[in-house]
RNA sequence: GGGCGUUUAGCUCAGUUGGAAGAGUGCUUGGUUUGCAACCAAGAUGUCGUGGGUUCAAAUCCCACAACGUCCA
């Protein structure tokens, strides 16, 4: 079966017919019994273009926004919807996504799998969203963004427990009496097209609504789950009817402010400032002033009713839509050439994608995001270097910056940003910093690579492209432009190329998302009644008596050495591995049989000792944990949590957790940060923490459901990860750090007695990782690292304080004295080889010289280069050492008489054998080595008898 | 999380098949020039990221680590 009709009394009272559209074979709703098509089509052009579809708005950008906005919220504030603030466009209390792309995502995952309680029943939000799936169509089609609002009203029904707020028909009615009573659309104008909808394991019946040919908003009845004995099919997929029914709708802000201002574009609604100002900056209208009898408003009109129907996806083929475009546009009327239609479009697609970008860039930023080049950081280093991009090619000198704070003051005045102003300016100077620093290198690399293609080639190699994009960060026509700068003048980029390089992007992230199966650590799915959890109730209990509910071998190799077995008991006071605490170490006994508890897991509600020996079911065992262990693990997650909120006061409000880890020797805790941090940095968070130590007497921990916690202390609540359950554990150490956490943590953090940060690392661009000692273990480090300082200095005898400056003096003495030897070593050859010493003989002109020197290769070549680098003074020279097994070495006085008769190489291979040796080089030098240094004078008297010297 | 790249003089970077460590700039000295700039000549400056390995021989090839960069998810 699939989804049956959506027929509803309210279409019917207003005079809708329900047809099926010619082209996409969808049904629809309409009051205009001859329509064919259902709007949304490419038959169908926008139809507001200069002509609004929603009247009394008189005012662009932020003041529209901000008027259509109340508007809507206000309509259903007045039906009894609650209105709720929105929610970060991080979506920070999500582990698979890390933007918010849709109010729904708010609810997601736990108050749409009915585990939580929404923050209200039904609701209205505007939630700003991001997307950068379509970014490469923003600014050229007319009506993507990356940034936006989702106005929406969720309803939760729970129909099983007879809370059945309202469904289809209502929901429809809102939207309707939204459309045509609060804002005046006229109905003929409006279509209702039936498209069921299905994504991440959840379907529903949906109706997209049309204004226009432009889709205003869709209405999603979320009812159904995949299931394989599910009724329905959808794509393949079977569902079922499922427990909640979610009312999931989203209207599109900025559509709406689009078709209430009638603009050519979507981005003059809503950013006219902002696109009047690049206008300017870029000089815009000297390019249409070339041809003064072009009409531009004209065409921009007519090119934004095309855009309705030209389908300007992310991906298509420029060239291809660009001859479309100018054969629609002359069927009309307009005459323009292809080179008048470039020359206009494309700065102006440029012009409208940046304060689409510096929108999202600021609001990534103001949240607190750290750019990066990994994770949800690199997307917003990926935004700003776009947005220079696009400035750079309309030649724009302003700085990203500056750019941004313009944004700010024109469109995003009065926003609350958990970033201040200078932080987030300070962000964008050091990116636009990098991005510079990017295109400086580039172009040494462009330089490096193409040395061997010729100047008047007109293709750079395929795989130079592919490494410049992936390996430097230059796209192919920013390598192109400097590949031209740079005297290849005549390079131009291949057609389909982009496209090619996104392929062989998506054929390698196919190949690398092979997923790591997590292997199990028991093979049977545990029926026994959840652990209870001693080790909240009371952190320093040590002692506990349990009956073991199961035992079961381990499988897998994720089990530590010597572990055979995972008991569970009714309850423990053993703490399992989570949030970055290691699990508990001890012993579980009964009066005959003891274990080792060697490490302790969760694996749903069940706590899992891992033991090195078996229990009977039914056992009545007595546990003891490791405290020493227990005591340090404790030690270091509590100060983790006061190094965190130390380095937030310290550094800004965009340090967040990134991750973290306490074992017993340290703990480790990553934080977002723009800068790599320096000793000075360290030295305050670890000032502060310990002053932090002193200062608070108690921990305050408190249990809270998820919705009542989200509204008390809000999302810097899951720095630790998004939590999983219905009920949040809260650890708050004053005002200090206030953080979801399920550790074990002390009462007193006194107890802790000192914090070390040991060091920091990078993990990646944008996050460090700070290494933390804390209690015991902060004074096993300070004693190492005595005995270190100790060491070292009783090597020198002198007291620790001097140690630095010692070890400088020994580095440059040695340093000195090594050039010294050099030095004097070519001095000894110099003497050894000039005075007529039998070392050195002449023939004919050239002076011939065979010793046996001392020292490694290296040495020698020094000597050589004395020997033989005069031209003056022709020379072969034969070296010999017995280092190694022997090495011989050879070179003859470049382009003289000297080299005209020796060849290097061929007296090498000659006297090498007598000490089992071979080598090579070139003819005017020679190096080579063997196994048998007692053959070297042989190998000398070879040289010399083979010259023609006399033994 | 995965892929790729870089690391050589104070700075910016070359370095071919493994075979004598280079350029530009800056520095020092001398010269020319009256002020600066510029020019000429000579000179000094190197743990070729760290640690292993292969080899007679490694900046160069292999492995590990580190720092930095970049693309994708």
């Amino acid at each position: 079966m699939s989804m049956p009709p959506i027929d509803l009394a309210v279409f019917h009272e207003n005079g809708f017919v329900r047809k099926q559209c010619r082209i996409t074979d969808l049904w629809f709703w309409t009051t205009d019994q001859t329509r064919t098509t259902c709007g949304d089509t490419t038959e169908d052009e926008y139809t507001f273009i200069g002509a609004p579809l929603i009247q009394g708005y008189p005012m662009r950008g932020k003041a529209l926004k901000d008027a259509m906005r109340e508007t809507f919220l206000n309509f259903f504030e007045a039906q009894d919807h609650t209105r709720v603030a929105p929610y970060p466009v991080l979506a920070r209390w999500r582990d698979d996504i890390h933007l918010t792309i849709a109010s729904i995502a708010d609810f997601q995952p736990h108050v749409t799998s009915g585990e939580v309680e929404p923050p209200a029943n039904p609701l209205t939000i505007s939630q700003p969203c991001i997307r950068l799936t379509d970014v490469d169509a923003v600014g050229r089609s007319g009506r993507h963004l990356t940034t936006f609002e989702m106005m929406a009203h969720h309803v939760f029904n729970r129909p099983d427990e007879g809370r059945m707020f309202y469904w289809m028909e209502e929901c429809v009615r809102f939207c309707h009496d939204l459309m045509t009573d609060a804002l005046g659309i006229n109905p003929d104008e409006i279509t209702y097209v039936e498209n069921p909808w299905c994504g991440g394991g959840n379907a529903g019946a949906a109706v997209e609504v049309i204004v226009g040919g432009l889709e205003l908003a869709t209405l999603v009845f979320m009812n159904m789950e995949e299931h394989p004995d599910g009724d329905v099919e959808l794509k393949g997929d079977r569902y079922r009817e499922m427990p909640l029914q979610i009312i999931d709708t989203g209207y599109g802000l900025e559509r709406f402010c689009w078709a209430a201002a009638g603009t050519p574009t979507i981005y003059e609604s809503i950013y006219p400032e902002s696109t009047s100002w690049l206008k300017e900056l870029s000089n815009f209208s000297s390019i249409s002033s070339q041809w003064p009898t072009l009409d531009l408003d004209a065409l921009l009109g007519e090119m934004s009713r095309l855009n309705g129907i030209m389908n300007i996806e992310p991906g298509v083929d420029a060239e291809e839509l660009r001859s479309t475009f100018l054969r629609r546009l002359s069927e009309r009327g307009i005459d323009v050439t292809g080179e008048q239609f470039s020359a206009i479009t494309e700065p102006l697609a440029k012009i409208y994608a940046i304060p689409d970008h510096l929108h999202a860039l600021c609001n990534m930023l103001g949240d607190g995001l750290v750019p990066s080049n990994a994770k949800a950081g690199y997307l917003a280093r990926m935004l700003a270097r776009r947005t220079l991009r696009l400035r750079d090619e309309l030649n724009i000198t302003v700085s990203l910056a500056e750019l941004a704070m313009h944004h700010i003051e024109v469109n995003l005045g009065g926003a609350t940003m958990k970033q201040t102003h200078d932080g987030l300016l300070g962000i964008l100077e050091l990116e636009e910093a990098r991005y510079g620093e990017m295109l400086r290198k580039g172009g040494n690399v462009i330089n490096t690579q193409l040395k061997s293609l010729p100047k008047d080639a007109v293709r750079i190699p395929d795989e130079i492209l592919f490494n410049m994009n992936d390996s430097h960060g230059l796209a192919p026509d920013m390598a192109v432009s400097l590949a031209r700068r740079a005297g290849w003048s005549s390079v131009s980029v291949r057609t389909g190329f982009a496209a090619e390089m996104a392929e062989r992007h998506a054929t390698l992230a196919k190949q690398a998302a092979q997923a790591v199966e997590v292997q199990p650590l028991v093979a049977e799915q545990l029926t026994v009644p959840a652990t209870q959890a001693l080790y909240y109730d009371d952190v320093q209990q040590q002692q506990f008596d349990a009956s073991v509910l199961a035992c079961l071998p381990l499988i897998g190799e994720d089990v530590p050495d010597g572990a055979t077995h995972a008991i569970v008991m009714d309850k423990t006071c053993f703490y399992p591995e989570g949030g970055g605490q290691e699990g508990d170490h001890g012993v579980l006994s009964t009066d005959s049989i003891h274990c080792t508890v060697l490490d302790t897991r969760k694996v749903g509600p069940h706590v899992l000792h891992l033991t090195d020996g078996p229990f009977d079911k039914g056992d009545l065992v007595h546990g003891s944990l490791d405290w020493k262990r227990r005591k340090q693990l404790m030690d270091h997650h509590t100060a983790v949590h006061i190094v965190g909120g130390a380095a937030r006061r310290v550094l800004g409000p965009h340090i967040y957790q990134a991750g973290a880890n306490k074992s017993v020797d340290m703990a480790r805790l990553d934080i977002t940060h723009f800068h790599r941090l320096t000793r000075d940095d360290l030295d305050a968070i670890e000032a502060l923490a310990n002053e932090v130590l002193g200062q608070v007497q108690r921990t305050e921990k408190t249990e809270l459901n998820r919705k009542d916690a989200d509204k008390k202390y809000g999302f810097d609540l899951y720095q630790g990860g998004a939590p999983k359950g219905s009920s949040i554990r809260i650890l708050r150490i004053a005002d200090h750090d206030i953080q979801a956490c399920g550790g074990t943590h002390h009462d007193e953090p006194g107890q802790i007695g000192s914090i070390r940060i040991v060091r920091s690392a990078a993990v990646q661009d944008g996050v460090e990782r700070l290494h933390i000692v804390a209690g015991q273990a902060a004074l096993n480090y300070a004693r190492q690292q005595d005995a270190l300082l100790r060491e070292a200095c009783e090597l020198y005898g002198i007291p620790s304080a001097d140690l630095p400056r010692t070890s400088e003096r020994f580095y440059n003495e040695w340093k000195e004295q090594r050039k010294r030897i050099e030095q004097l070593e070519a001095e000894i050859v110099r003497l050894r080889t000039t005075g007529g010493g039998s070392d050195s003989q002449e023939i004919d002109g050239v002076r011939i010289v065979i010793m046996e020197a001392h020292g490694n290769l290296k040495k020698m070549t020094k000597m050589l280069k004395e020997l033989t680098l005069d031209r003056q003074q022709p020379t072969l020279a034969v070296l010999g050492s017995r280092e190694g097994g022997g090495k011989l070495m050879i070179a003859v006085t470049e382009n003289t008489v000297a080299s005209e008769r020796y060849d290097a190489v061929v007296l090498l291979r000659e006297i090498a054998p007598h000490i089992n040796g071979g080598g090579g080089g070139r003819p005017t030098l020679a190096q080579g080595g063997g196994s048998n240094a007692d053959g070297l004078d042989a190998a000398l008297d070879a040289a010399r008898t083979s010259v023609g010297i006399s033994n």
